[in-house]
DNA sequence: TTCCAAAATATTGTTGACAATTATCGACAG
DNA sequence: CTGTCGATAATTGTCAACAATATTTTGGAA
């Protein structure tokens, strides 16, 4: 399938110069898909939308009051970050992590923020930085006990990213984000819904090495979290989504 | 704009259950969408299109028999991935990745394939599994000799993939097959003509430390050849594309 | 009742047309 | 010669209709 020819110019060369910078307006509409993206992106990360959920696009198409082609646009971005899957002829669906998904994702998980602490730690002023965290956990507390599920799924979610923000490098804070959303969807089907999947003392406790500035603490854990948060997941019985509650906007 | 309610199951939960399994056939067609990414994406790592490049729909559907509503769902995925920019109303170009992204990825680059090669050096088969690469080195070589400058690159790129795939985490996979790509255009943009950007040299270097089982050595050899390539790059004089060559496919 | 086949329904895949926006070219004043 | 303005052309954003495929329902026989 490598057989075509990319268009030679036409004539002396008339194709359009590439422009000489991006002058995009950041306040602008940004464009539908990317607010439909946003939208079921968020709606996944804090379990709104359950692993399984068919994504009708009709029914879409209602809901965010826009054509079809717009939500195809974004499921096929979803689906090429592995939060929803296309099947073909049959539609979208909100994607179902495996076994070996699950273990790749909480390695990758391990690596990544490991080596991220291992950077943070060489900042100057981390303490100072460190504060926000300390707040979110406090937020993170508080949410749960309110059992206020929706909102501490997503803070927990938040720490780790906002931990890689610090870093402030866009690369690995977009993986963080792209990683979260795939662990959310795991804890979502695997997770006992009695366990708390990520608890805030432990993020605590990666908050206090931090401080300290004991690196290998830290690090120690980080991993240690992210091991148990993996060792709470039960491939035996899967939560099956329910057909009722599917779809429903649990705010 | 969040002001909206998930659609409820009308009447008494007709919703379609979600599916059992994926029963997708891998030998299928796979989607239009798909193969025009990876027919982009791959020109892009070859450096057959440059950064700038304004991709036309009109052109893409006329190049690869398409309609342009498949054009613009595997635009809106390269996007995604940082590989082409839709600026609103204007278009699709190749992305221009600037100084701070460099830095971003090259750093993420470094922490994650150091800490790749932390796992790889607790794989009890490790060298039978690097015999490919050694074999992939010296393909590099030969490219090199020959000034096959599109295999050479392209093998380049296929070591680091290739490192990371022995980790058996498609995660990772991904992400480096990411990461690369980005370099890539990286490359094109900042990377002097006559500088050999990625050094098969150094590949070698990495793989005898990988071989002798030495760790510390190994992930310097790494993080070093990296960033040898990303003080390659010079900033001063990035590298216009020029308007006559660009869409010219040059097999 | 249970199973199987076929029609009916619903959903996705694709195409084409039209409106909105942007880029290009030429005329003309300074 | 340079720069601005206006008309034309090209391109993108959006939508609606149609064909292809999958799912559900219906009907009938064992």
């Amino acid at each position: 399938m490598n057989n075509h020819q990319w268009p030679v110019p036409e004539g002396e060369g008339v194709i359009s110069a590439p422009p000489a910078s991006s002058l995009r307006d950041e306040n602008q509409p940004a464009g539908e898909v990317e607010r439909l993206y946003l939208e079921i992106f968020d709606a996944v990360i804090d379990q709104r939308l359950r692993p399984g959920v068919k994504l009708t696009e009709a029914v879409l198409c209602d809901a965010f009051a826009c054509s079809r082609g717009t939500v195809r646009a974004a499921l096929a971005q979803l689906q090429h970050d592995k939060i929803v899957e296309l099947q073909p002829n049959r539609g979208a669906f909100v994607a179902q992590p495996d076994i070996k998904e699950t273990r790749d994702v909480f390695e990758a998980r391990r690596m990544v923020e490991a080596a991220i602490l291992d950077k943070l730690l060489s900042l100057p002023d981390l303490p100072d930085r460190l504060q926000q965290l300390w707040q979110m956990v406090r937020q993170e507390r508080a949410a749960f006990e309110r059992q206020d599920r929706v909102s501490w799924i997503r803070l927990s979610n938040a720490f780790h990213v906002q931990l890689v923000r610090l870093a402030e490098n866009e690369v690995l804070t977009e993986l963080m984000n792209s990683l979260c959303s795939r662990t959310s969807l795991i804890i979502a089907l695997y997770d006992k819904p009695g366990c708390s999947a990520c608890s805030f003392d432990e993020h605590e406790h990666i908050l206090q090495q931090l401080s300290r500035g004991d690196r290998q603490a830290a690090q120690q854990a980080m991993r240690q979290h992210l091991q148990d948060c993996e060792e709470r997941m039960h491939f035996a019985d899967r939560n099956v989504p329910d057909p009722w509650t599917m779809f429903h906007r649990q705010l």
